[in-house]
DNA sequence: GATGAATGAGGATTCATTCAT
DNA sequence: AATGAATGAATCCTCATTCAT
């Protein structure tokens, strides 16, 4: 989609990384189903497919192995609280959106594991969710008088959507968003979309960025 | 996932029907690459795999048989012009909500799809996004003041991933959601959600609806 | 080879001979086992595989019905006697070269047979070589200051290879004998070749045609 | 036909060569169509099908390397140069029908992939070809007196079809030659034929060799 | 006669995995 | 740590044939 289809073999990272290198971009881009240890294999210095299994037990341990060092990425990209002021909302969805369009086969590689319904990720999520939710329930504190109590994991669960379903969609988006959806172009204007519905969504005013900005602001 | 492993063959249907059925949920839950013919059979009153190749010239048709039953009915689905009040979007959300709850399948599919870059999926939907888009540009007119024209992908982008993402990530909101993401409480949670959720998108008092009113309404 | 790829289905003829014939093309271009009931029917006004089995019992029945149909074409070429003056020759020379041109599938087809080591080949050779052998020897004796006794049936393979072994490997002689062996230059050559070839090893003069005659006539 | 259906496996032929002696033979007896993958298994130390594809590539690869390797084994067998002496022509010949003899498959082989219009023997058969034609112009040349310069070709071809033919079509000729077409006594008959005919078409006086020397030499 | 549908057996090929080197 | 070879199970699909209409 976004990727060439050829692209050179990094010698340099260890085998290790070769490996999880390539079984990333092959689970992203067609499933765990749809890619064989011969494919793996072949987006690598290795000659052999006996070799793999020096560094992963099996297919299904090299997978998590890919979909656990993907999580721990995304992982790392949360905020650490909740966004309060409307420049700190903005400084999250750059954060997001810079790094989810540098990384483009995160999102599907979890949105896939999603669909899957992978065991790993729900694991991996559930030792993530716990301290989140703790803190979450706080603070998502100040939204109280915008969304119910018992709203609110549905909100979360939207937002996710609309951040890394992009990304994770980028390939159908082609009809709906224009040419390249990776493209700069088209990443400004999600960056800004996205800005100004979760403004919308928290019921803030959205900061100031260039836009009519006096339009905005709701009936 | 959300399907009980044993179910009814119903042997009424035509033959034709019966593998579209068996094929619908089963690709839906596991994907292209994670079906095999004999998968599809099994759930068939069929006895041997070679009868599928008399209705269907071989995997891929008949995956694109069920893709294009499935968008025809999402296709259907689609609200015939942009809610102008309050009360259009409500029933907008329901009747989509209604159907993609009652069709769990629905959205798990085109969800696969659309990651797969479904050549199929993306020429039914060339089809039936040109018609929509012109009317679209002028029936999202009423947006002018809320968005930017060049947001208004995006955030048709947006609300499609808020409807049926949820439905496609039910397997995971488990987590997050709550124990059953497709039973009647948290589907009634996730209808009020989007209620609110789209009147805020589109910058209109949400209907009343019993709702904790006076709190709503910006910031 | 030398047939178009595509021709035409002759409704006229009979639905037995439509099959006959295209069964006599299709085994002859690609043998018993390169041939499918279902490629059979493709080159018929029937759209049933069901329908062959009306008039052939089965697959190896209609293959036979093909080569007996064929071999009896062939043994109605065959010189009623052996030819005894130059003359002769070469009108035996020129019925088997004009026929055989005119079908070029005959000589592939009972090529095949023989190599296949078929039954039936056998046994309609058997009923027609019996009186032919009798009468055979007979009409050989002119030879026996030739040939001895036991050479015979060499020879007669050997005339048999000549002739058909001509036809039957047309397809690979293009690297041989020029651009197409079945054209009229070529086969025109060939007829040259086999009269000369023949007197020669009938140890007789040829017939004067044309060619530089006083050349010819041995050491 | 003329193999033992039982066969030994010699297990210390490398894994390559015992495929390639199977393909040889099963080749050779059934045709490209008439052979599957299990059947070569089959004749060989191997015990499942996939190790086959450890070796070559699929089965028309595996077909190709044994065609190649039989055309190799022919093609040193070809005179070097055109016979000049009635005991060169017989030397050729003794040569040529030990080989065949003791090589049963391979004229069949050629036969087939002949009939089959192979590529791969068209291609070889060219690198093989160019050199012998020049070659071959000028050690033909002897027979300027005898043929015509365009019928040269079809003389080469005829030589061909006349030594090759026999073992060829031995399944056939049992018939016409007697029991066992490849027993000594046939092939020392055709042995003989063989030389009569080529010193015939080539108008020398045969090398005498105990027949009935005085009777033969022209009408 | 003709056809649509069904079927068991078998076609080539690929799968993940293991083992000896 | 890497590789070539081997393997049982499974992949999609085609085969010739039969049966009810």
């Amino acid at each position: 989609m976004s990727q060439a289809a050829v692209f050179e073999i990094d010698e340099t990272r260890s085998t290790r990384d070769q490996i999880l290198d390539a079984g990333e971009r092959l689970f992203a881009e067609r499933g765990y189903d749809g890619v064989s240890m011969r494919d793996i294999v072949a987006e690598t210095a290795l000659r052999n497919q006996a070799s793999l299994y020096h560094h992963f037990r099996n297919k299904r341990a090299l997978y998590e192995a890919v979909l656990k060092r993907g999580l721990e990425q995304v992982l790392d990209l949360m905020p650490e609280r909740h966004a309060r002021t409307p420049e700190e909302i903005d400084a999250n969805v750059d954060h997001l959106v810079d790094y989810l369009s540098g990384h483009p086969h995160l999102a599907l590689l979890i949105q896939r594991a999603t669909l899957d319904g992978s065991r790993t990720l729900r694991k991996l999520l559930n030792g993530l969710l716990r301290p989140l939710q703790a803190e979450g329930r706080r603070s998502l504190a100040g939204l109280e008088d915008v969304w119910e109590a018992d709203e609110v994991p549905h909100l979360a669960a939207g937002l996710y959507l609309l951040t890394f379903g992009y990304f994770a969609n980028a390939g159908l988006l082609e009809n709906v968003v224009g040419k390249d959806p990776l493209g700069p172009v088209a990443i400004a204007r999600q960056r800004r979309f996205l800005k100004t519905a979760m403004s919308r969504l928290f019921a803030m005013e959205p900061a100031s960025e260039g836009g009519p900005m006096s339009k905005r602001g709701g009936a």
